[in-house]
DNA sequence: GGCAGATCGTGATGCTGCATAACGAACACG
DNA sequence: CGTGTTCGTTATGCAGCATCACGATCTGCC
């Protein structure tokens, strides 16, 4: 426990270049609304040379590799703080700040959201075990915590549809066994299709297709599907006097 | 009215050679998994030298745009020829047929898919009116006829959430004036919700990222989906006993 | 303080793909 | 059987990815 800096000047330096290449890339995916970036345009932006960045990053698909893991902990991360906002006995309202914040995160960054949940990047291959499916496991985690909290105050009221194949219990089981003595199949199933809906909104604005809905009527239809996703699949319904999202 | 044919035996020929550059573009899309082609690589599948495309396309975004036009149409067709291969009075099962159509597209062709409801493309101008809104108004008013034949047939239930927004209903009235009569702004929220529900799961499963679940379950999850999409929207729900998707 | 080693950034180089231009071959038509 | 168009090729310029060798800078240790 020694009270020298954990890391030296030199690593500090390097993270902090290594922070700069990530943003100055980010921010020229949303310039140019693409996830096509160049290490030219990157090094050129912050006034260096390209051969430079493979100082700190093997090849493109290596910073497209950090940037994927980015946005893990950054959606992870929006996520759990919103919904820790919000009083730990108010499921519905926990539900709809991390609906929300899953939505304003993928509008804020549409480029950064389009690598990890649209679809996989083109010669990008999965370092280990394949984040792609990490990404899934994350979003999912943060809704079955909120579904084993309401399950746990006794909030969780029964799915609109109660009917659930044997199929989607047994991977209930496999891939979530640890909530299986707290979730029936069925409200496994709604939480997966409560994700689907949140997913389905988030991609259809954030891609531009809501374009044609003012800004107020996407918020309202926001704040409808928020409520809908709760109605169906028993979790206590948000109040509607609180904006959503 | 001649008896001569329509088309030269040149122009048939280049017909079939635009055909083949936009189908071995998709064959190499489907195969590298990804929408970034290149002319040299179509060329090379196609037995000929990349500048020769150039006779066919102006330049790359022209041979994307292309692509995204067939796929406008291709959609609307899978999903107009899915519904049309049901009775007309069964309104919940062609909403089945025609989101299976949905889903089976977008798993077959998830390229396609991509360009034309994903993530706009890199340096890809909209030609004229922007078509990216155009395939939201195409799924628009595929999912629209059957909310109208619906309610033509007296078969159309209130929607889960009655309330709508006025900011909703002004919206329906400029862009959707012809329902206004027959579909009320609670139902036209319903509408929009259903497609992005629909889309949600199309997403989820296209990119990979229900990967982790069985086939039979992510058939079952679908299944359940559309049902759940008709009870929310008030449509009448499809048969449980007919696969879906 | 000064030196050895590691780190960092640059210019030079090779490869590949996009796009254009100029040339030659094949075809349709009168 | 010529003539003009279309088509496909080779040749060229340009930009990005990736690597290498070199010089500059910084770190840490004696």
């Amino acid at each position: 426990m020694s009270v020298a800096p954990l890391l030296s000047r030199r690593d500090r330096s390097r993270l902090a270049t290594v922070a700069e290449i990530k943003s100055t890339a980010l921010t020229l995916m949303r310039e140019n609304a693409t996830t096509d970036v160049t290490f030219t345009d990157i090094a050129r932006a912050m006034g260096m040379t390209a051969p430079a960045l493979y100082r700190y990053f093997d090849d493109r698909d290596a910073l497209l590799t950090a940037l994927i893991a980015d946005g893990y902990s950054a959606l992870g991360e929006a996520l759990a703080e919103a919904a820790g906002a919000i009083g730990d006995d108010d499921v519905g309202g926990r539900w709809a700040a991390a609906a929300g914040a899953y939505r304003q995160w993928a509008r804020s960054e549409p480029q950064q959201f389009a690598l990890v949940l649209g679809m996989p990047v083109a010669g990008y291959t999965a370092p280990e075990e394949g984040p792609t499916t990490e990404a899934a496991k994350n979003a999912m985690d943060q809704l079955a915590g909120l579904f084993l909290g309401a399950a746990r105050l006794g909030v969780l009221g029964p799915p609109l549809i109660t009917e659930a194949s044997a199929a989607i219990a047994a991977c209930q089981a496999e891939h979530h066994s640890e909530m299986s003595a707290l979730i029936a199949p069925a409200t496994f199933q709604a939480m997966l299709q409560t994700w689907a809906m949140l997913h389905g909104f988030t991609c259809l604005e954030a891609y531009g297709h809501l374009d044609w809905l003012e800004p107020a009527a996407r918020d309202a239809l926001f704040a409808s599907h928020v409520r809908l996703a709760a109605l169906a699949s028993g979790l206590p319904v948000p109040r509607s006097d609180r904006p959503i999202g």
